[in-house]
Parts: structure tokens; C-alpha cells; sequence
DNA sequence: CTCTCATTCCTAGCGTTGCTAGCAAAGGGG
DNA sequence: CCCCTTTGCTAGCAACGCTAGGAATGAGAG
């Protein structure tokens, strides 16, 4: 007779894969957490091994190696930067203010948290990108980009290449003001600029 | 009596410090090369000791670490890139086209000098950007954009800030493309949307 | 309850990195 | 000719990412 575990699906098949799922969630975080607080080069193997209290092997049973852990980290990052423009477009009045809100929104993110926005957008980590094989949460941020985008694009442009040059064009003041070779303080007179340059078309 | 030696300058010392500079300049240069052959990580000190036959220590005698030969060939990439963009805008017929060369310029070098590129622009290297302490080479290049820019500027815009923010946008389309999270056919035509959306106060 | 076997996880170590201490050799000055 | 400074080497340190191989754990069979 099958026993009530069976039925239910909790066979010790599925218990140890719930605690290899759990402990997985907890080396992303550590990872994560430890990268936010004292920058990627302190993320260690070891020093994650010590955090999540396993030895360093068992990272490897769960990722190819720290690339890989740092692209699940990345996968985390989009999703929450996605969260925040959306959040934030929509809270926009209107379609100029929406681009302007988004902006500062992504380089407010890159801004408060570098250690994530360099994993998800200047560390080479092996993730797909421009394909239909990206993350789902890449895609829904770079959705934000290109809803905000989308109005603001003239008749004989593609919506597509306006969001990836407006992308491209926060993530340049992102990381070269990241990285000392921008002055901070005019940061946001060049953004203001830069969304003047793209909302030609605003409607306010 | 003085000797000849003393008065032409030709004293012992300054062999030496003739030899160390030319020592020097060998180390800068088998590092670029062996960069833009195999790139940065195939830098290591003992592989870049090897190549200028030397042992490793005497790296160390010339620059404080790996981080300030780095910065050295950065600067060499910075002079030459300021060569390229000063040919392509002097060689434009008008202002929009000479803002169009100076964009392909750009993205081409990035391009086509990738190890070059990201000595100067995406390490971290520590070398004085956006102060007075600059390097001339470094200060000319940004000089290149300031003058492409500047007839695009509006009344009430600074120049140094729109020249800010278009370098921002070339970089940011420069390694987004490089690492693969946009895709290259595309990117003639996402230049040309940024020049566009940067050109229009354009005489032509 | 006990034996068996597969899975889990740790200890130990490999090859490499940037960088440095300390000694040997070279060479100009008295 | 000898001293002594300068130069450049050998050897090694601590830390890195990653892996092999064995010990311990724990589920299933008799």
C-alpha cells in the first residue's frame, strides 16, 4: 500500500531536494550579502564556504563556480531593478516624467547597490542576454526600459534600439561615475540632460 | 677639468637613467601587446617577465604593482585614441558629421583595441579623471568631445556636461556590446539614434 | 536490529596569482 | 686593487579557484 508520504509527495527524494534548494538560496544570499557589503573580491570560495558553515566543495555541487553563483546573484538583481522602475513608471504623471523617473531609478540602483549592478552589467558572467534564453527578469527590466521608451520614439525609429541606447547610455554614467571618472555632484544635471535629449516627443 | 662627458650631460647617471626608461618603456609596451594578443589575464607578472626578459622584481622596481603598468598603457591608449578622434572631426564636413565621426571613432577603438580600451575605461585603475591632475593624453581625448559637442549644445546646456553625458552613452553602448548583452548587427543603427538625439542643433 | 551500499560532505592539495624578503653579482669611485 | 653601492636574481609567502579521494552519514534489505 502506498504510504500517506507517497501521496503527499513528501518521499525523502523530495525532502532532499527541498534542502538542496534551501541550501542553495543560502549561498546565493550569502554571497549576495557578503558581495553588498564588501565588494566581489571579498567573495571568496572560502570565505562563502565559512559564511553558509559548509566547506568549500559543496559550493561546487551547486554551481559550475563562482561565475555561476554570481550570475544567479545577477538574476536576483534584475528582478528587483525591474520591480523599482516599474514601480516607478508607473508612478510617473506623464510620459517624459516617466523617462525621467526611470532613469534616476536605474542609476539610483547601480548607485545604492554596486555590488549587485556590477554582477548583473560589468562582470562577465556567462548569462544570455540578448536572446530569447534570458532571464525572465532581464527581460522584464529591459520591458521597463522599452515601455518607457516607447513614446518617445519617432515613427521612422524601433522601440527596441531606443531602449537599448537609453540603457546604454545610463549604464555608461552608471559605471564611469562608479569608477571615479565622472564627478559625482553634476550627476543629476547630465541626466536631466540625457532624458531631455531622448523625450523630444514628451507630452509635458 | 671637466670632462666631456660632463658638459655634453653623458655622465653615468644619466646612462642609467636613460636605460632605466627605455627598461620602462619595454615593460609598457610587451604588456599592451601581450594584452591586445591574449588579453589582461593572460598579463600576469610572471608571463610579462618572461616576455621582456627580466625577472620578476624588476617590474616592481619601475611601478608600484600590475594596477600602475596597467595605468600606463591606459594612458598610451588614451593619447592614441585622441589622436583617431581629432583625424575624424577635423576630416568632417559639418557638425552633425563630425559628431557622427567622432561617435564611430570611439566605438570603433573600443572595438577594435578591446584590451586597450578597458585598461583605460572599464579596470580600475588608478588614475586621476576628472581633475586637473589628468593626464594630458586623457584631458586631450575628452578635449575631442568637448569640441565635437559643443556647436550641438543648447543655450542654457554646459558643454562639459554634454560631453560628459555622450561619452557616458558611447561607453555604456561600447561595453554592453563587447560583453555580449547587445547584440553587434544592430549597432550602426543605435549610433546613429544617438547621434540623432544629440545633433539637433546640427548645421547640415 | 544489523548489514550493505549509495550518497553526502570534508580534508588535503594542486596549480596559479600578485607581491616581497634577502642574498649574490656587477661595476663605478677612492 | 679594494670597498661599497646599486642592480637584479632566487626563493618564498599568502591567497586564489577548483578538484581528487576518502570518511561519515543514513536509507533500504534481510
Amino acid at each position: 500500500m502506498a504510504s500517506v508520504a507517497r501521496i503527499t509527495g513528501m518521499t525523502i527524494q523530495t525532502r532532499r531536494e527541498r534542502e538542496r534548494a534551501e541550501r542553495r538560496r543560502l549561498i546565493v544570499t550569502a554571497a549576495r550579502e557578503l558581495a553588498e557589503a564588501e565588494g566581489w573580491d571579498a567573495v571568496t570560495t572560502r570565505r562563502l564556504a565559512a559564511e553558509i558553515e559548509y566547506s568549500q566543495p559543496v559550493l561546487y555541487s551547486h554551481f559550475k563556480g563562482k561565475g555561476a553563483i554570481m550570475a544567479a546573484v545577477a538574476v536576483e538583481g534584475c528582478a528587483e531593478l525591474a520591480v523599482e522602475m516599474r514601480r516607478a513608471r508607473e508612478a510617473a504623471p506623464g510620459t517624459r516624467a516617466a523617462l525621467a523617473a526611470v532613469a534616476e531609478t536605474y542609476t539610483s540602483f547601480a548607485r545604492r547597490r554596486p555590488a549587485l549592478y556590477d554582477a548583473m552589467f560589468t562582470h562577465l558572467v556567462d548569462l544570455p542576454f540578448a536572446t530569447p534564453e534570458a532571464p525572465a527578469a532581464l527581460q522584464e527590466a529591459f520591458g521597463q526600459l522599452l515601455a518607457v521608451v516607447t513614446p518617445v520614439t519617432a515613427p521612422e525609429e524601433e522601440p527596441g534600439l531606443v531602449a537599448e541606447t537609453f540603457w546604454a547610455a545610463l549604464h555608461g554614467l552608471a559605471t564611469l561615475m562608479r569608477s571615479g571618472r565622472l564627478p559625482e555632484p553634476a550627476h543629476a544635471r547630465r541626466l536631466r540632460l540625457l532624458v531631455d535629449r531622448f523625450a523630444k516627443a514628451g507630452d509635458e
